[in-house]
DNA sequence: GTCTATAGAGGGATAGAC
DNA sequence: GTCTATCCCTCTATAGAC
């Protein structure tokens, strides 16, 4: 058996004996090594079989921390969507904050992020048709996403910035749409592509959207 | 090894004999079949078994008309694709008509389509992450959209409608991603909401797209 | 001595292939 | 219809941490 290096995990180590710790570096890896085959087989495509060679362990042990495959992408999402919680630290007291420069940022930070979570991201959009359960995760992060969005625009409308009768839950979703869409057909570019395009594409993206929603 | 299917779509009727009419025939009909299957339950999700018992035919049958379950994919995406043929028709000779109607038509007759067609539309999206063919499959079809579009548009600029600066490409690919999120996401919404709720989203887009594109 | 993380064999169902 | 492989998952046994 491989006794494998422990991952440090960054869990307060103090109140935990030698086996607990043993069993959530266990748990992480095998929810990592999850992550790793889903991304690029898909859920379908990835046997509980593989994910245990994978991760170098035997494929019964999955069972003991997981009740089902079900289980497993559930854990993999909960560990691994920071979409939101991005968004709301970029849109943390950004009220009062010119719409041109937040949004520069969110696009930008966005972007960054959906291509730092590539795999679990690609994992989401893939799987989202066939698994009910991870559509409706899906869903509920796009809605969340236009529904925090709009609440600042619509600040910002209200603080004259914006015409006022700005449709802000569907410019929100434009916005957002054209981020995703712009990462699934690009997100294999090379990096140094990637980056440049990137950043143009949102210089776009922002001059037609903020000329479209001026007063 | 694989051999290639003889594709036979498009091919002159005069010239067939009643046998290979019903060999075509079949043919089609199993591809309907998978196309249904594929896409309530996935490529990955869908037995070529349930395929044949949903078709009424044995299971054989349908190695002798393709090599593999990889082949009557591609056979399914390949005698469905009809996004960009609509796309075609709606923008033939619309180079000198103004941008709100043709991007209205446009909008609508879209989502018209991805409706109609949901099924494969969903089959691409599910399987373009773990098949690198239908991945570079449906970024071909979006790239094609765009650039079709972006034609378009620069007509317009031309003719002093849009803003000589405009950044076609992304402005066609903003107005796209966000006609293809939103039927991603309400796409199983009842018929008559799907309808309404349409209607007024491609208003929206198209207020916001427009006022952003003018002079 | 007790608990539990772990290995691994194997079952019932069903897949793809022909 | 049949054949073989593989699917997800269950079950049992054990070593070693407590």
């Amino acid at each position: 058996m491989k006794r494998k290096p422990l991952f440090s995990n960054p869990v307060k180590p103090e109140a935990l004996t030698l086996r607990q710790q043993q069993a959530l570096d266990r748990r992480d890896q095998i929810v990592e090594t999850a992550l790793r085959l889903f991304a690029r087989h898909g859920f379908d495509g990835t046997s509980t079989k593989q994910i245990a060679q994978a991760a170098g362990i035997a494929e019964g042990l999955i069972f003991h921390y997981f009740s089902t495959k079900d289980d497993l992408l559930n854990a993999v999402l909960e560990t691994r969507h920071s979409f939101i919680g991005e968004l709301r630290n970029l849109l943390e007291g950004a009220e009062h904050k010119p719409v041109a420069e937040v949004l520069h940022e969110l696009a930008t930070g966005w972007l960054k992020t959906l291509q730092r979570e590539k795999e679990i991201t690609l994992v989401l959009f893939s799987t989202a048709q066939t698994n009910p359960k991870v559509g409706s995760a899906l869903r509920a992060l796009i809605a969340e996403g236009i529904s925090r969005l709009s609440a600042y625009l619509r600040a910002r409308a209200n603080a004259g910035e914006l015409r006022a009768n700005l449709p802000v839950e569907s410019s929100a979703q434009m916005f957002f749409s054209s981020l995703i869409i712009y990462f699934i057909v690009n997100h294999n570019l090379p990096e140094s592509e990637w980056k440049a395009r990137s950043a143009t594409f949102v210089q776009d993206v922002l001059s037609v959207w903020v000329d479209g929603t001026l007063p």
